[in-house]
DNA sequence: TTGTAGGCGTTATCAT
DNA sequence: ATGATAACGCCTACAA
């Protein structure tokens, strides 16, 4: 069994000492020339690779983010995960992903957890159950909120134009003739329903139509049978609505799944547009309108971001906020 | 700056030894009533959290592992990537997430990168282009390769049973009648296509059909608008065939886009099968059949191997292979 | 059962 | 420019 080969090793094998080989790793002083021959050779010979254990317990940086999450399943939060590393690892950082799974418990344990790792920052899309824990650990800690954000904390936030892209798809609903238009919408407290609810609204009172409340639908958060339930009541209502308006890509999968089942036809009985765009909307016939969000984007500018906090540490770190534009990508459903 | 809260502080805050209140920590040795009772105490007062690095460096075990594989955003990946993570959880562990995009320059690194940071195991889902680098880290380290693997690397496996769900759904089409059955795959050397391509050909010998290869169609890796292109060719050919057979879900998805433009009914014109199921295959009309991976189940099983290797280490580590049966999801498209 | 001392592999401080 | 020395925060013989 070949113990592991420590930077001690390489100080003996190439004549110098500790802090020289230490020096030429880390590039944080001067070495002339002959002895970083010597010791670039050594750690050549010998294959040496620094432990980051050690270098974390001595710098206090860890080089690693975590990345806290609601799911990763989700395609809009894989797309962020994706940026986040390909960012990540251009700056060789590493990701801890976290799923909170929209549970308070688990969020916490992981915030815990990552703070004990001592990441040097941290990537939350906040389930919204952990105001104060997260508060203090902005307190202490780099951390951008991403999407969703709690309004009381003071940290960094990526998000996209909710409010706006929301305005632009139902203003595209009603120039299109459309006045009862359903808007399908989850968890009313959470920021991103919020701001697109609103956008919503705000689209409805410009051109003097009606917010009626039987159009707002609140479905119940990750059970796709019983969002499923609750659009088919809509749709089937004798005033059924010309047009639906779904705030998030999982309401929106559940509604072309019943407008399907109900054999409705896009968007001839009802058009269709869903904010967040997926892959498959662009497959199927007819094919999905959507207001489509940079996810990628948001996870390279958070991981950005951090960064920049991280070099700025010490520096009463200003909250920083980028908001970045969706798009309205007009399809066959509208 | 309240520096952060050690060891130390909590033995002089309780009146005992360091040593002590490492015990208590981690339960290693037995501790009277009355110190553990002032540990705690302390430890609560204090609000003190052991560093996971420092014990990390006198330990040698991190409780972490690395998830390396193709592309997390990918619906399959991604599933694997939530059913590892809820699994490490369960244990204490953290994962760190690893993208290879299929290179290989990108997977060495991150292979160097999770032993540099000494995680306690990696899950591989390997790009097959660095075969000695994981064959020598398989070596040294826990590692197991999920959904394809090395055939040359003696390491652990967790994977479906491809041949098996490939031959199910070709004997399925056959049944229906068809008798020209295009299959359309991707890299050809990876273990997957190889197996899913083997149960194909299996199901034509045995029903007396002709192995045409003009139905076997190598589509490019990562490429949606080309792979649409030689699917569309396909599709298009005087002897059409009857019946498609997507060997991965993003060449079944670029089938089903390309099956939609050319205005071909499914499965009058054009049966499809897709290995691997995906959510929306069972929202669109018609909903298109699919033999169905336990994505999630591969991960937790996943980490499960690696929590018995890691906890048996010193005993040569046998390499245990598991396979996962697929399911054969028949829908409207068959 | 408890405490003391040493070391895990680095980096940082301080001489030289 | 280089080297000895002391941490970083914890665990673990070993001793008591």
């Amino acid at each position: 069994m070949s113990r592991k080969v420590t930077i001690h090793d390489i100080s003996t094998e190439s004549g110098t000492s500790p802090s020289t080989v230490s020096r030429v790793l880390t590039g944080s002083a001067v070495v002339s020339e002959d002895k970083r021959k010597a010791v670039e050779e050594a750690i050549r010979k010998l294959n040496y690779r620094p432990s980051h254990i050690a270098r974390s317990l001595k710098t206090r940086t860890t080089q690693s983010i975590g990345l806290l999450l609601n799911d990763i399943t989700n395609p809009f939060y894989s797309a962020v995960a994706r940026g986040a590393e390909d960012e990540a690892n251009r700056h060789n950082f590493s990701l801890i992903l976290c799923n909170t799974n929209e549970e308070a418990a688990r969020e916490l344990q992981y915030l815990h957890l990552l703070e004990d790792k001592q990441v040097d920052g941290i990537i939350l899309g906040p389930t919204g159950k952990n105001i104060s824990p997260v508060q203090d650990l902005a307190y202490r800690h780099p951390i951008v909120q991403i999407d969703r954000y709690l309004d009381s904390v003071e940290a960094s936030i990526v998000k996209v134009d909710n409010e706006g892209g929301a305005y632009a798809a139902t203003r595209l609903l009603i120039e299109k003739g459309h006045q009862r238009i359903a808007v399908l919408r989850w968890g009313k407290q959470i920021t991103t329903m919020k701001e697109r609810y609103e956008g919503y609204e705000r689209a409805l009172v410009e051109a003097g139509l009606p917010v009626d409340p039987a159009l707002v639908v609140d479905v119940p958060a990750l059970d796709i049978a019983q969002t499923m339930d609750m659009v088919r009541s809509v749709m089937t209502r004798p005033d059924r609505p010309t047009a639906v308006f779904a705030l998030n890509n999982q309401i929106g999968s559940a509604a072309i799944g019943v407008i399907h089942q109900l054999r409705l036809q896009i968007p001839e009985d009802v058009a269709l547009i869903v904010f967040d765009d997926l892959d498959y909307f662009t497959l199927i016939r007819p094919s999905i309108s959507a207001v489509s969000q940079p996810a990628f984007e948001i996870g390279v500018q958070a991981v950005r971001l951090l960064m920049r906090q991280a070099q700025a540490r010490g520096a009463p770190h200003s909250a920083e906020q980028i908001i970045l534009p969706t798009e309205l990508v007009i399809r066959e459903s509208v």
